[in-house]
Formats: structure tokens, sequence, C-alpha cells
DNA sequence: AGGAAAAGTTAACCTGGATCAAGACGATTA
DNA sequence: TAATCGTCTTGATCCAGGTTAACTTTTCCT
């Protein structure tokens, strides 16, 4: 099922085999992305919303000079632009990091689920919010930590989201991303973070290789990027298999 | 009505005169806070969300020095903890800058409208995500902006939402927060946050003192932040209130 | 297999903002 | 009126990370 990895895990908002069910059925196309592509454009008029299925998408911002800020990499099991239900519009990019795949969800289907099903809606509205406290966290991240602090604190994080979507064991997971994306997410340059990636592999914290990041101490990986998963609203049930990871 | 301010001329989410009185029906409390007092801390349940009425709040998280990072400031008409409403508990404290005037609106009323007026719930919904939006452009600010540009920027953006407030007439507003506040904010040390005001004063930009901020050159300032007021999404009736006024 | 393009690596140098320190100013309270 | 505390201001010094540029390695294409 291609909503398997939605909302798993998160505390309070367990969905019902139904809910699962009638989202599936939302779904109205499952599509293949070619990586680097873009997706949506700030300020088109969405009539539909993507569900990543497979590989990592992200949303970002240009600024004047055409360099990137990006303010959110997705993995798989969320619900990338369910944002642009509400809102109708955005107001920064989508695209695909690797090759993805995504699943079409028009928006006159959430609308007959926001009319039928408020508690699923609910969990829709729930899941928005989930992105917003990750946000949040990144503002964080690049407000109040030194650039070995952010790497490492990003890389916490997609781990912790990795390990919840079943695709990490907590120590090394897939991932498609090159220095220079790990430089638009931390507000670094690319060169900065190739010093950076070779600090935390010279203090035995981690290794960052594109296609392949293995976490080497995830304790004191975490310690040094003060992350603290609480923001991800994790349910207790899988919270372990997080923490007694080292 | 305390609720007057409430997702004033957001495209798209007009709130008509029954659904207003709706919510002001849902309002079981109003309270007066005095300045510099935590309201929500992170991890407590929360059974009641607070609409700003007067005054600022702010959101933020600590880091393990003890500085605080602000994820959000609020100004009169925001919903400060709506979002904790779905989510039951916040990953970050709220806390009042000035002194305040907040209404308190209970979890159960907000379960009713879910229930009764799912066209209500669904401004509601809009309304947080409306806040992530913001979220967004402060990412945007830290990571692609300099301490000049982060300044000017944070500015534009609280003018235009106070204009939107009926707060500010475009060009100056009331505002009571120190330079300490302003570095908490822009990720900067206050030390350096004092420098950029005296830097946008010398070059004509704008005038910050604690508790009037003065913005001489609204397009010059715009410029100089990267701001685009977007992501605001503020309707087109409404928007020329704010671009006509250099 | 060979060649081109993308990604990664390293060094040298520079700069924006942090840090540290000292005072000035301005409100509040006694 | 003085005393005190928070806020603002300014200067001196330092360093994290940016910039530029050359070079290497990997990946991809035909």
């Amino acid at each position: 099922m291609f909503t398997d990895r939605f909302l798993r895990d998160r505390r309070g908002v367990r969905l019902e085999t139904a809910e699962r069910a009638r989202l599936e059925e939302a779904i109205e196309e499952v599509r293949v992305v070619e990586a680097r592509k873009r997706l949506v454009r700030a300020g088109d008029v969405l009539s539909e919303s993507t569900l990543l299925v497979e590989g990592f998408l992200c949303r970002y911002i240009d600024d004047r000079r055409g360099l990137r800020q990006l303010m959110a990499v997705h993995v798989p099991g969320d619900f990338v632009d369910l944002h642009g239900f509400p809102l109708k519009t955005l107001d920064h990019d989508v695209a695909t990091l690797t090759a993805a795949t995504v699943a079409i969800v028009p928006h006159t289907a959430l609308q007959q689920i926001e009319r039928e099903a408020p508690d699923l809606a609910r969990k829709l509205w729930y899941a928005t919010l989930l992105d917003a406290a990750i946000h949040r966290a990144w503002l964080f991240r690049l407000g109040r930590l030194d650039s070995i602090g952010r790497v490492a604190h990003f890389l916490c994080e997609t781990n912790a989201r990795l390990v919840l979507a079943g695709l990490s064991d907590g120590r090394r997971f897939a991932f498609g991303l090159t220095q220079y994306d790990l430089a638009e997410i931390c507000g670094l340059t690319n060169v900065h973070v190739n010093r950076v990636i070779r600090a935390l592999r010279e203090e035995r914290l981690c290794l960052f290789r594109s296609s392949l990041v293995e976490i080497l101490d995830p304790r004191r990986l975490a310690e040094r990027g003060q992350f603290d998963p609480t923001y991800l609203y994790i349910d207790d049930s899988a919270a372990g298999a997080l923490a007694a990871k080292d």
C-alpha cells in the first residue's frame, strides 16, 4: 500500500485500517519522477497534493543570487504538499532530490474526506503540523548551532525519520544527497560542509558518503547536534527503537 | 470583539460573520498577562489554546547554554498555539514579550467546531499553515541573509502583519521589543544587533527604538532584506495598503 | 573504453559577526 | 535624590566559516 508509511508511529494519531484504506482510495495516480526535477513552483494554483512513496523530495526558496535555502527534506511516507490543500498556492518550490515515486491525491478527494471523515481530516491537519514542528527544529539549527552541530542535528533527524519509515536500522541508511544539498540545508557552503564531514569522520561520529550515511556513535552525534527528537512526536511504542541504539 | 483581527484579509479564507461569532462564543475567558511571562512550557499537555488580542507573544526553544532561539513572534489576531489542539503538547515554550491580553479557547469548543462547522475548521487549519509559512520565511532569513538583511526582513514582515492588524500605518508601529529580543529572533548577538540598527539608521532605512519602529524607506528596506510578502497570503484587496506606501 | 560532467577535496586568504570588556543612559524604586 | 538594574553603545580582538581557485575522484554517457 502506498500509504503504509504515512503517519506511522506518531503520538496520538493512530490511523485506523479503514482510514488508511480511504486514503489509499483517494490516490488518483502513482508516478515515478527522475532526480532533480521540480514538481511545484511557488505560486502555482494546486488541485492535488503529493504523497511521497519512495525517494527524497525537498522544498526550497531561491534567494536573489539564485542560491537555494531548503526548508524541508521529505522522506517516504510524508504528505509533501498537503498544506497546499487549504492554502491553494505555495510560497516555495517542491522538487525531487533523488529519483522518486509519488502518489497524487486530488483535492476533491480531500474535500470529501473533510466532509465525511472529520477524524481522518484531523489527522491530516496533524500531519501538516508535524512539518511545522520540523521547521521549528530547523530554525533552532540555523539560529543556534555551529556548522558541525547543524550537520549532526540534520543527520540525527533524518536517521530518526527513516527509522520510523523502516528505512534505517538506526545506524545506516541509504541517502542520495550531495554535499551541496547538505550545504543548502544547513545554510553553509559546499566547501565548508566538506570540512564538517571530515571532522565528523575524524571524531568517529559518522560517515557521510553520497548514497550512504553511517552513524558511528548515535549518542555523541545527538549530543554534538543538541538533537532531542521530542519534536517528531514519536509514539512511545516506537521511541524505544531509536533510543536504545548505541 | 476579541476575534476581530483573526484571519483578516487573507487570501481565500474570508470568515463569515456567523463563523466569527461562533469563535467568539468559544472563548472561555480573557486574561491580561504581564510582560516576560511564560504561558506554555514545552511538553505540557494542553486543553486550551490562546488567541492573542493585544500585545506581543513569542515561541522559542532554549539551547544548551540557555540562549533562546525564537521561532515566532505573534501579533494581535494570531491564534498563537492553535497547533496545540491537534498536537496536544508543544515542542517549544510560549511567552509574552510585552504585557498582553489573551483569549482562552478550550479544546472542547474546538472539537465542537470541528464536528459541526467543517468550513470553519478548515479555516483554523489554514491559520496554522500560515504560521508554518512564516516559519519558512524565517528559515530563509537565517539561512541566506546577512545580519542587516535579517533585521530588515524581520521588520518588513512585522510591519506587514501589523498593517493587516490595523496596528501600523505602513511606516511606524509601536513595538515593545529590546535589541536582545531582536538578537534572539535573528540568530545574532545583542551587540551585533546594535551595530545593525545603527547601520540601518545611517542608511536612512529605518529607526528602531524600544517601543517604536519607524520605517523610513519601505522599498529599500524590503530590497535590503529580500522581503517578498507573498508568504503572508494577503488578500488582493488588502495588498494595496501595503504596496503603495512609499 | 574513453571522455565529459558532476561531485568531492584541499589550501590560502579574507571577513562578518562573536566575544570580551567598559561605560553611558534611562527607567524604576527607596 | 540617590541607587540600582536593565538596556544600549562602543571599541578591541579573535575565529568560524566564506571565497576563490586548483586539483582529484566518481559517475555517467556514447
